[in-house]
RNA sequence: GUGGGUGUAGCUCAGUUGGUUAGAGCGUCGGACUGUGGCUCCGAAGGCCGCGGGUUCAAGUCCCGUUACCCACCCCA
């Protein structure tokens, strides 16, 4: 058989597993002080959630699902992105009925069907946050400061971040506005690449993000949608910036972001790194999206959120230097001395994972020496020498592995001992 | 989907104009130190040289194909 893992993904072997559960842990914590509260909805949706979410003319939706037919004859998609089913979920349970506000996260795999490269993977992992039913630009705001802080939390300096903000207007707005884009493509039709001129029929406005360097000439005239913005989204978005600024926020505006899901609606942000990953460079990203609900069949019900990559947030950190934590740490090494004390050896270390102590022991029969070795290169302040000398008068022996400090021990007083010497309260 | 690069020990890589038994460093295991780690020294294990075909007296080395991975385009986290 093929022992491999297939293309695009990647086993986490224990130091990203560590380093994965620590992300986690962060996120929970600071999120929760935001008031947001976990959700797991399946990996798997019926495929119109994303078809109708996301927007059939997307990249993602038109070529990057992984969509098949299960035993019962049902179109299944496996989630490319994590909002689509927050929002399925709060439509079908009822979460924002009556006007109410929710602030949901999750974390979890995503899976695109894309040609792998440095920072892009076919199954990735992503942390969002989404609240929904609260139109007010503050909570845009917040949602920002959130995600910023959570890159700031995990030690990434901000001198190697980068935070875009723009706005998409919205229903009242946009239309025309793409009519505009289009019309001006339409002008240009000549001077402008083939998948621009497709464009113009399906999502004028990607023609902007077209690295085309003749495009983007020609794009540099085309008109801008902040100075097409109706008297609602202009206001929006200028409070959004307003609480930015208040908090000293440093994002840059970039009238040119423009994300590549359909469901956004007046603001949208992304967070870029310069170190660490190739020509992917953002880290983050996210948006409002004030008409998705309805787009399932729910009432008019705003929403708000971003998610942010596993893969790509801990390559930043290793980039810059961030701290990562280590895999595992073993505090204390039980070492026996021969088979004929495998007994006691056995019950002090059960004894010590008891009393809370991070404790490992020789399951190999190996050699005193190489159990040493063992013990430093597991970090080990101690060692617990369980031999046949001091064991037929009632004792073991405690090394302090930096002081090569040792100690006669009666087995009682062992845990007692050990949590003393490492110093644990009781 | 398109383009470029690379596949040699667990890991990182050498391997001269094709020429006998394919090397190093790190790691692992053992020993020097007969119940004790980090340093040093000595030794050992570990390779269908990605796979298939071709050229040749002879291929890790050249040619063709294939596959995997990496990187880039596109797009996104």
């Amino acid at each position: 058989m093929n022992a491999r893992a297939p293309k695009g993904t990647s086993d986490m072997l224990p130091d990203v597993g560590a380093a994965w559960e620590y992300l986690q842990r962060t996120a929970a914590a600071l999120f929760a002080r935001y008031g947001y509260a976990p959700v797991y909805t399946p990996l798997f949706e019926h495929t119109e959630v994303f078809t109708r979410g996301i927007g059939e003319a997307t990249d993602i939706v038109s070529k990057e699902m992984y969509t098949f037919e299960d035993k019962g004859g049902r179109s299944i998609t496996l989630r490319p992105e994590g909002t689509a089913s927050v929002v399925r979920a709060a439509l079908e349970h009822n979460l924002t009925a009556n006007g109410q506000g929710t602030k949901l996260y999750y974390a979890g795999p995503m899976f695109r069907y894309e040609r792998p490269q440095k920072g892009r993977m076919r199954q990735f992992w992503q942390i969002g946050a989404e609240a929904l039913n609260m139109p007010d630009p503050s909570v845009d705001a917040e949602v920002i400061v959130m995600l910023w802080r959570f890159f700031e939390t995990l030690g990434i300096p901000t001198s190697h971040m980068r935070l875009l903000l723009n706005t998409m207007g919205d229903e009242q707005c946009r239309p025309a506005y793409r009519e505009k884009v289009a019309g001006f493509i339409r002008e240009h039709s000549a001077e402008l690449c083939e998948e621009c001129n497709r464009r113009e029929a399906t999502n004028p406005l990607r023609a902007f993000d077209c690295k085309n360097p003749q495009c983007r000439e020609v794009m540099a005239g085309a008109p801008l949608l902040r100075d097409e913005l109706c008297e609602g989204c202009a206001a929006h978005y200028s409070a959004v910036k307003d609480s930015l600024d208040a908090l000293g926020v440093p994002y840059v505006e970039d009238p040119r972001l423009v994300r590549g899901l359909d469901y956004y609606t007046r603001t949208v942000f992304e967070v870029q790194v310069d170190a660490g990953l190739g020509s992917q460079n953002a880290i983050g990203g996210g948006g409002r999206y004030d008409r998705l609900m309805e787009q399932y069949g729910g009432p008019p019900t705003p929403g708000l959120g971003f998610a942010l990559g596993f893969e790509r947030t801990l390559m930043a950190m290793q980039a810059t230097g961030a701290f990562v934590p280590a895999a595992t740490v073993t505090q204390v090494y039980v070492a026996r001395v021969d088979e004929s004390v495998s007994g006691a050896a056995f019950g002090v270390a059960a004894a010590l994972r008891d009393s809370g102590v991070a404790t490992e022991m020789d399951h190999q029969s190996r050699s005193l020496k190489s159990q040493f070795k063992q013990a430093d290169r597991l970090g080990a302040r101690m060692v617990v020498v369980v031999g046949p000398d001091e064991l037929s008068s009632g004792q073991v022996t405690l090394r302090d592995m930096g002081s090569k400090e040792e100690t006669r021990v009666a087995l009682g007083a062992i845990t007692a001992a050990v949590r003393d010497a490492l110093s644990i309260a009781e």
